[in-house]
DNA sequence: AACTCGGGGCA
DNA sequence: TGCCCAGAGTT
């Protein structure tokens, strides 16, 4: 473990190496990041950019998921894994959106995790991404990076790892943040062969 | 706290 | 061929 200086040094140069950091998924609206990100469980972005194109394609809205049914959605995404869940969700999420928020995603963390498939760290992207609120959302990347410099317990939980981290940075980097962590942890800090070293003082 | 979902990419 | 991947729900 490093101190809580240390620690703010070393997410501070890997948020300098990513001034133009963006989600990787690719999405038009909020309800296409909601979407998109909730693909995106337990599997890569490249796989999701594949078949999202395709998916609003037939179904641009909640209305169009909510009129339609689990089996119609499940050749769209068959390619991404946990397919059948993900269809489930996406079409009972979006019966909610349309039953309870008028058919437009919310912007607070209790209503976004009161919907189907959207978990703390699917809601905390749509808030700092989609809304642009302070929230620090916690994947394996961010979880394993933020291990493998020290800055949390090697056993430290999600939860924990949002709770350090943002109380290390001040609120108007935890997007940054977030952004960065994600790059950091897919192109540098890899889970096998990291070259943090080439990039970190 | 452990278990389940799951095809694709890569070593 | 085996292991891992932008998690969340259920038991």
């Amino acid at each position: 473990m490093v101190t809580k200086e240390r620690a703010r040094e070393i997410l501070e140069q890997i948020i300098a190496l990513y001034p133009d950091a963006q989600t990787i998924l690719k999405y038009r609206n909020n309800f296409e990041l909601l979407i998109a990100v909730m693909l995106s469980a337990q599997t890569t972005d490249m796989a999701v950019n594949k078949v999202t194109k395709k998916l609003f394609e037939r179904f641009p809205d909640p209305a169009s998921f909510a009129v339609s049914s689990p089996e119609e959605i499940e050749p769209y995404i068959q390619s991404i894994g946990l397919y059948r869940n993900k269809a489930k969700y996406i079409y009972t999420c979006s019966n909610q959106l349309i039953k309870n928020f008028g058919g437009k995603v919310p912007s607070n963390r209790k209503d976004l995790e009161s919907l189907a498939g959207i978990g703390r760290k699917t809601a905390n992207v749509v808030l700092s991404v989609g809304f642009n609120i302070p929230a620090f959302p916690v994947d394996t990347h961010v979880s394993r990076v933020c291990k493998h410099h020290g800055i949390v317990p090697p056993d430290a939980t999600p939860l924990e790892i949002e709770k350090i981290v943002t109380d290390i940075l001040p609120a108007d980097l935890w997007k940054q943040a977030h952004h960065a962590l994600i790059f950091f942890g897919r192109n540098i800090c890899t889970p096998r062969n990291p070259k943090c070293g080439e990039y970190l003082i």
